[in-house]
DNA sequence: AAAACGGGGAG
DNA sequence: CTCCCAGTTTT
């Protein structure tokens, strides 16, 4: 093993050492930031999540800012990135370390993962970055790298599978260049060893990689299991009154948690706004006979992981307020929310003149 | 151990 | 359209 070890680390710190793509948190010594770009990059691309860090920093330059900010404030900066428990769980952190910590964060694995939104990955993303500890990272990258070179056929779908490739990769790292290694391996993933159309041509690992021996590049590692989706129909009610419309918080153990939405009566198939009206949301929200429908908009469609949602916001001239559960905003106002992704684009196409 | 949790980009 | 991305939490 200790040959291979070597052959393989030192390939891969090699090929780095040519291949360097910088970025923004790449040699950063303050863990904050650190943190926080592997927070934002958790199951989200490079060049998806940059804007964010760069805004979200401007927002919040240091923790101190960040755990004193509003839950609210936090969710409008990550709007529209995903995964929205991030935004949370750092936020929730962030607290902690204020209290626990006196504003720095923990400078071991072991404390790193007992925060809230660090994982396995994180903290070792986090203690190799900022404090150099020689604790290696597996992400998909390096699942997949080691599944190759390894030729393991095994995807890391359960706690025993994943403490193999944990111990490998434990063994691999160069406990004396930990943060380059770990960032080496990642971009090799990233630059070389794609998931589709790896460039094997130019893979200076070609020679000992398994996979590539027995030409299996292709199969490992092998494909997940199929999700299934479910169809979700939301159709939204932006009841108009006197300038304002209104809205509310999900709070719900559901998506979007946290974010924030109109009216909405949720069915299994598309409805017309008629067969909506039978629904018990509406004596919430609308007097009797009191409203009128203005428009209907097209319908907005959005792909989740999980679920297909479709969704039509409806119009509505209201001439009474509704009850105080639902929180009056105005068509500035309204701005400073954070709201899912399916209702950010039908506001930016509307807002400005829907409520005037 | 399995399912849930967003959104976007590449092929 | 499918797959997957600097994964974690909840069930």
């Amino acid at each position: 093993m200790s040959s291979i070890k070597t052959y393989f680390t030192r390939q891969i710190l090699q090929w780095h050492s040519e291949h360097f793509r910088p970025m923004p948190w790449k040699g950063e010594k303050d863990p904050y930031k650190i943190w926080l770009s592997e927070i934002m990059l958790q199951q989200t691309r490079v060049a998806q999540g940059m804007p964010y860090y760069q805004k979200f920093l401007k927002r919040f330059p240091d923790v101190y800012v960040l755990a004193n900010a509003s839950m609210d404030e936090v969710m409008k900066q990550w709007e529209g990135l995903g995964y929205y428990s991030r935004a949370r769980h750092l936020h929730a952190s962030a607290k902690l370390i204020v209290k626990h910590f006196d504003g720095h964060l923990p400078a071991s694995y072991k404390e790193l993962i007992r925060l809230p939104g660090i994982g396995p990955y994180t903290a070792s993303a986090i203690a190799s970055f900022a404090y150099g500890i020689p604790s290696a990272v597996v992400d998909g990258n390096v699942h997949r790298i080691l599944s190759r070179y390894f030729a393991i056929n095994k995807l890391i779908d359960n706690s025993k599978n994943k403490q193999l490739f944990t111990a490998l990769a434990n063994q691999l790292i160069d406990r004396q260049q930990a943060a380059a290694y770990n960032q080496a391996i990642m971009d090799f993933g990233a630059d070389v060893c794609l998931a589709k159309n790896p460039n094997c041509k130019s893979c200076i690992l070609e020679k000992h990689c398994q996979a590539y021996r027995s030409n299996t590049v292709n199969h490992l590692p092998p494909p997940r299991k199929r999700i299934k989706k479910r169809n979700r129909f939301f159709h939204y009610l932006i009841i108009i009154n006197e300038g304002k419309t209104f809205i509310r918080k999900r709070t719900e153990q559901d998506i979007w948690k946290n974010l924030w939405e109109f009216p909405m009566i949720e069915t299994t198939e598309l409805k017309s706004f008629k067969s909506i009206l039978a629904h018990k949301l509406i004596n919430e929200c609308l007097p009797v006979q009191q409203f009128e429908l203005i428009k209907q908009s097209r319908i907005y469609k959005q792909q989740l992981t999980h679920q297909n949602i479709n969704a039509v916001f409806y119009m509505i001239k209201s001439n009474n307020q509704i009850a105080r559960a639902w929180q009056p905003v105005d068509s500035k106002s309204i701005l400073n929310f954070a709201f899912p992704g399916i209702i950010h684009s039908f506001l930016s196409e509307k807002t400005l003149h829907l409520l005037n």
